[in-house]
DNA sequence: ACCGAGATTGCG
DNA sequence: GCAATCTCGGTC
C-alpha cells in the first residue's frame, strides 16, 4: 500500500493545525527518506492575530512566503540560530500558517541523530527547531511547494484517538485567542511533545 | 542609527 | 541561567 500525499493546505489554519496531527512529514536528502509523525502543530492564521509573522497584512522579505497558497513551506530563522518550518495554509495572499513543532521519529534514525549531534533519540524531533535541524530543513527550502521537487512533502497518516489544545508557546496572553496548540495525545507519544503551559 | 525582544536550544 | 546572533519594529 503505498502512501497518500496530503493535499487539503487551502483550509483556514485553525482547521489545518489539528488535521494535520498522525501525519508524516517526510524530507528527502539524496534519495535516503527521512520521517516523522507530526505530533504538536500550533496554528498562526494572519489577519488581527498579534501573534502571527504576518498580522495586519505585514510582509517582509523573511515572512513573504505565509501569503503564498496553501501547501508551500514558510522556514524562517529564529535568535539568529534555529530554523522553524511552517506549512502555509489557505488561500494565496491569506497569510496563514501552521508551525510544525515536533515529531514522532519514523524513519532515516541514523541521518537524525547525526544532524542532530549529541541527543537522546527521544529529543531528535521534539522542537520546532530540532526538527529541522534533524530533517535538513533551512531557508533554502522557504517559499517552496511540498513535494517530491523540493524532497520534502506531507502523506496522509492515521488520525489520534486523542487530541489536547492548549495555548502557544512563547507568546504570553496575546488577545482573546486561548487554544492555538494541538498535540497528539495517544500514551504512545504523548511525550514526545511540549507539555502544555502557558509560555512567559 | 541604535536597541530590545522573539513561534529556541544546549550547555553550565 | 544565559549565550548564540538573525530579523524586525519602535524610537531617537
Amino acid at each position: 500500500m503505498s502512501p497518500r500525499p496530503f493535499g487539503a493546505f487551502s483550509i483556514p489554519a485553525l482547521e489545518l493545525a489539528p488535521a494535520l496531527l498522525g501525519s508524516i512529514l517526510v524530507r528527502s536528502i539524496n534519495g535516503t527518506r527521512v520521517a516523522g509523525r507530526i505530533v504538536e502543530t500550533e496554528a498562526y492564521p494572519g489577519g488581527d492575530d498579534l501573534g502571527s509573522h504576518s498580522r495586519g497584512g505585514r510582509r517582509t522579505a523573511r515572512n513573504g512566503a505565509m501569503f503564498l497558497a496553501g501547501g508551500h513551506a514558510y522556514v524562517y530563522l529564529i535568535y539568529g540560530m534555529h530554523h522553524c518550518f511552517n506549512v502555509v495554509s489557505g488561500r494565496d495572499g491569506e497569510g496563514e500558517a501552521v508551525l510544525i513543532r515536533a515529531l514522532e521519529p519514523l524513519e532515516g534514525l541514523d541521518a537524525m541523530r547525526a544532524r542532530r549531534g549529541r541527543s537522546g533519540d527521544r529529543d531528535l524531533c521534539r522542537g520546532p527547531g530540532r526538527l529541522a535541524a534533524a530533517l535538513e530543513i533551512d531557508r533554502k527550502l522557504d517559499a517552496r511547494r511540498l513535494g517530491g521537487q523540493s524532497g520534502l512533502w506531507i502523506e496522509c497518516g492515521t488520525a489520534p484517538r486523542k487530541i489536547v489544545t492548549s495555548p502557544r508557546i512563547g507568546l504570553g496572553e496575546v488577545g482573546p485567542w486561548a487554544s492555538r496548540r494541538w498535540r497528539w495525545c495517544d500514551a504512545e507519544s504523548i511525550h514526545l511533545s511540549r507539555p502544555a503551559r502557558i509560555g512567559r
